[in-house]
DNA sequence: ACAGGCATGTAAATAGTTACATGATTCG
DNA sequence: CGAATCATGTAACTATTTACATGCCTGT
């Protein structure tokens, strides 16, 4: 058997515990994972198929009224897969911010042209930290740790990210009393 | 015309100032835009001929001896091309993490497999910030202050994540009293 | 002589997004 | 009734990585 994708095992994670159709698992990672791993229909029902046909899960039938809807549960082995690669140390990272590169070139830009992109960048990252925040109650609720500590990393690293923001906008106005008010 | 990737802005950014060849411009993102935003040869050579038939970089021939060498330059419509993205409010923003995504599932392990998972990170994240530290004295020596501030931001995030790592492992082991130390 | 770095490029595969098509149900 | 949501899926496109092929030049 060929190695799996990550999406396959945002998939697997996905349907442990309760099985899950495939807008429902769409509907899961857009309300907890999609900050660090997003996942598309495009991917998410190929990709349930191709883990049905190897085994790793099992479809059901299950209709809500006359809407047809599959549900699908981790099998023995799919549990068998998810473990396997959780124990494997993790080798993705990939801080893709668009903002970042926009700032690294921002030379050829009029200083308070170059400043603008700092505080677009923080304006972004403090509207994400309250959607964040919004959803920690929720997370707190349901008492899995795990999940939380994801939520709360997220929310975290978002308010270190505006704070950065506004320490370099600040810097940048004022480059040459970075230490006066430490 | 149609829209350009953001390899594409990469690359225009890369050879604005002194021109370069496809090698240059894959050593330059490596060494520094690479933590948050790579390209690979595969993306940079074809990229270089496309911006290269659309008039927003000039190619010139410059071996090294026998060894043939083009070196491109950012032409006047490549640098309002550059200007003009460089405007507009960054839109991709992602922390593609592997290990989050791992810890999000790891319920399903035992616990101490569990923050086994952040001890890997820290790890990685450690060895990371000390690549990014040993980098920062020459970019300080070049005096550009965008780059600095940008490899800044990749310094503070790696080193406050090992530091989250470290503190949500110290909270899995000991979950009741998180306020002790504070 | 040989290793390693400079240099250009392509092919194939994988990954991922976007847009669309289809149709049922629920709620206001 | 119409809009939103539930639900499944595909096609086309864009992005990205990996591996390979080729060949020159420099230092040991």
């Amino acid at each position: 058997m060929e190695e799996l994708s990550a999406t396959a095992y945002v998939i697997l994670g996905m349907v442990r515990g309760e099985p899950k159709s495939g807008y429902e698992i769409k509907a899961a990672v857009d309300g907890t994972t999609r900050f660090f791993w997003a996942a598309s229909y495009g991917q998410i029902y190929p990709e349930l198929k191709r883990l049905s046909e190897a085994g790793l899960i099992a479809g059901s039938d299950s209709p809500t009224g006359g809407r047809r809807r599959t549900v699908y549960a981790i099998t023995a082995d799919g549990e068998e897969e998810l473990v396997a690669w959780l124990r494997q140390p993790p080798s993705t990272y990939e801080l893709r911010e668009e903002g970042l590169l926009k700032l690294f070139f921002a030379d050829a830009l009029p200083r308070p042209d170059a400043v603008e992109i700092l505080r677009a960048m923080r304006v972004h990252r403090l509207a994400v930290a309250a959607r964040l925040r919004a959803m920690e109650p929720l997370a707190l609720e349901r008492g899995d740790p795990f999940p939380l500590a994801v939520l709360r990393a997220g929310i975290e690293f978002t308010e270190w990210f505006a704070d950065w923001c506004e320490r370099t906008e600040a810097q940048l106005l004022d480059p040459d009393h970075e230490k006066r008010s430490s």
